[in-house]
DNA sequence: TGGGGTCTTGTAATCGATTGCAGAACACCT
DNA sequence: AGGTGTTCTGCAATCGATTACAAGACCCCA
């Protein structure tokens, strides 16, 4: 006696414990698993005096509540999906950090996938459902299949998605927004209030329903302030810096060159600017330049981007809180359309300037 | 008869079927849940001609394994978590996709949370482990608490936490990382080779260890090859553009100037070029600069920026590798060490030209 | 004392899979 | 035919929670 217990035998403290079941709690407190159930979920329908007995065993034995079990006897999955088109791009950044911030306070997870790599298959998104894996999706990427969509709507979850910046014409999912279309109109009616008439449109991807929504209003608001069109000055690309560098050589080399681009993205226009700058020609001196986003380099660009913005952590923000109230018990279903377009704003910054009167 | 069935019984066709079960199955293809379940996940043990027929009953029952009941038997979670600690910020959103890459070939769901909006509890982190609602961890945040690290160590849980560009000193997770000491050393001799002397640092957030590998590198190279220090050439910040813009501010109004910064981040030598070119100086020709992660927009930034390249989505897939590896059946403990260093690589661009002679 | 109501609790079924164990079926050899 | 071995399959327990249902405890009032 007096001595250490031997030292192959580790302390207590330091043994690995498995974590503690609700059968664990139910003998420490020494009532019925489902009076401990209860207690936890139900606190009114037990009686004061066990439900501290109960609250106390919690504390003693570390208990947690198993969410996998929780989630198959409720049959849910206690977890949403996140698509997005392509998580490289920093736009999605502080969209996710609101979606993220949307559910913090709710017990469901928060699941992203990149579509980019491997577009989903048909059955794929429906099958999650089925899976038991999720119980909702907000969808950044506005090129699901229609198949995917119908497979979804058959197993009855239709009701279980929510688009967020994009969306897929034609069909009736809510779809969180920005005003992309106000957007648009406000880029060409500040170009215009600066004197320049020759304006060009560096588009986002074919097919895009923002590419299209920005550059029908684009198109819209130009006919509407009788400025003159040309074909040319509709250049085509994608949302990338790349896209915007390549479309600078396009204008370099036209006959009537514009004096004026409005970008699909802010991407675009430091690729615009850069290309341009590359080229010899100065931004805004010779050519203004309005981009679309404000995300968080626009301000500290050279010059500072004058732009659009959209407010990206609310969007997130918002279809979060919109998937929500669909997965809720009674879902309302039309109620709450009326929010589903966020605002945009005019900033305006350095890269658009008065357009010399000497031209 | 002859009429059509009343129109208040929706067509089979379109009426919400309930996901199939493995009973259904079983049933369908005349065995007992058992044999179908080994059908799935181990054919090898069942006769050639069940299995046929086990696989039949499923196309025909469009039957899917439900993960939660699946993971609940199998007392795994199927999911882990990565900890960013501020998605807002694009740099990780390479890394991410990486992540997601490293993850999208396996049967484990990818959870994110940003550690920002609200830090985690000490006890949090070990809870999601007992919870059942993950199996690992990948942390970008260095600045978990060590009392979230032990708890987690006491559940025994310690083997599956993984870091990933940021580390907790005098732990011993394993950590991929690039190589931010050599880094930073590249960095120093370019300036060096291009005939600088008086070098600053705008330097991460005070406390980060990456603010710390980077500047002390700096420091060392800096005096290894006698070049002149003076306190006030290390400006302390954080990643932000904006620091970087602060940073600019001092410079302007130092008494003795430096000729070239390096930073620690391009984000900040993106606030630090705008700020500077504020002042009235200009980049390169009065001040070089060079950043430190080469996210996309350094090549379009004006001037394009001399930066240390990392490999974001290999660091991304590599750290989902080595959680795998853990997770997995035999955890080989000290192997694969030597690969948690990443290269990173000089790209030197137009942000730092060689010193004026006449200086 | 007995009947009816309200509170509180426990028993046991259930969610949908996996798997140890034991028995059935079959082959092969003497 | 009988013994032995291998292959295949099913029964039933199990993972850890929730909850319908029933029963016990208690109170109130006629």
């Amino acid at each position: 006696m007096g001595v250490n217990p031997p030292l192959s035998i580790p302390a207590y403290s330091t043994m690995v414990r498995k974590p503690a079941t609700i059968q664990d709690v139910a003998r420490a407190a020494g009532v019925s698993t489902a009076t401990v159930s209860r207690a936890l979920s139900n606190p009114d329908l037990v009686a004061g005096k066990t439900r501290e007995v109960v609250f106390k065993a919690v504390q003693r034995t570390g208990y947690r509540v198993n969410q996998a079990a929780r989630n198959l006897r409720m049959q849910r999955a206690g977890a949403v999906l996140v698509l997005v088109p392509d998580l490289g791009i920093p736009f999605y950044s502080k969209i996710l950090s609101g979606i993220s911030d949307g559910f913090s306070a709710t017990d469901y997870a928060v699941l992203i996938a990149d579509t980019k790599g491997r577009p989903l298959q048909d059955t794929e998104l429906a099958g999650y459902f089925t899976d038991g894996r999720i119980d909702g999706v907000i969808s950044l990427d506005g090129r699901l299949s229609r198949e995917s969509l119908e497979n979804c709507e058959r197993q009855g979850v239709g009701e279980r998605i929510v688009f967020l910046c994009e969306w897929v014409e034609g069909t009736s999912f809510p779809a969180i927004r920005s005003d992309n279309a106000h957007g648009a109109r406000l880029a060409i009616r500040h170009l215009h209030d600066l004197g320049h008439r020759r304006i060009a449109h560096a588009t986002g991807p074919e097919g895009n329903v923002l590419t299209i929504a920005r550059r029908d209003a684009m198109l819209e608001e130009r006919a509407r302030l009788d400025l003159p069109a040309r074909d040319e000055w509709i250049i085509r690309g994608d949302f990338s810096v790349e896209s915007g560098h390549q479309a600078a050589r396009r204008i370099v080399e036209m006959a009537e060159r514009p004096t004026a681009v409005f970008c699909s993205a802010d991407t675009v226009a430091f690729g615009l600017i850069s290309g341009l700058l590359e080229a010899g020609l100065s931004v805004p001196g010779d050519i203004s330049v309005v981009g679309f986003d404000d995300i968080d380099m626009s301000q500290y660009y050279i010059p500072a981007l004058t732009t659009i913005y959209q407010d990206r952590h609310q969007l997130g923000r918002r279809a979060a809180a919109r998937l929500m109230e669909r997965l809720g018990p009674s879902a309302a279903s039309t109620d709450g359309e009326a929010g589903d377009l966020i605002d945009v704003e005019l900033v305006v910054r350095n890269s658009a300037a008065l357009l010399k009167t000497g031209d």
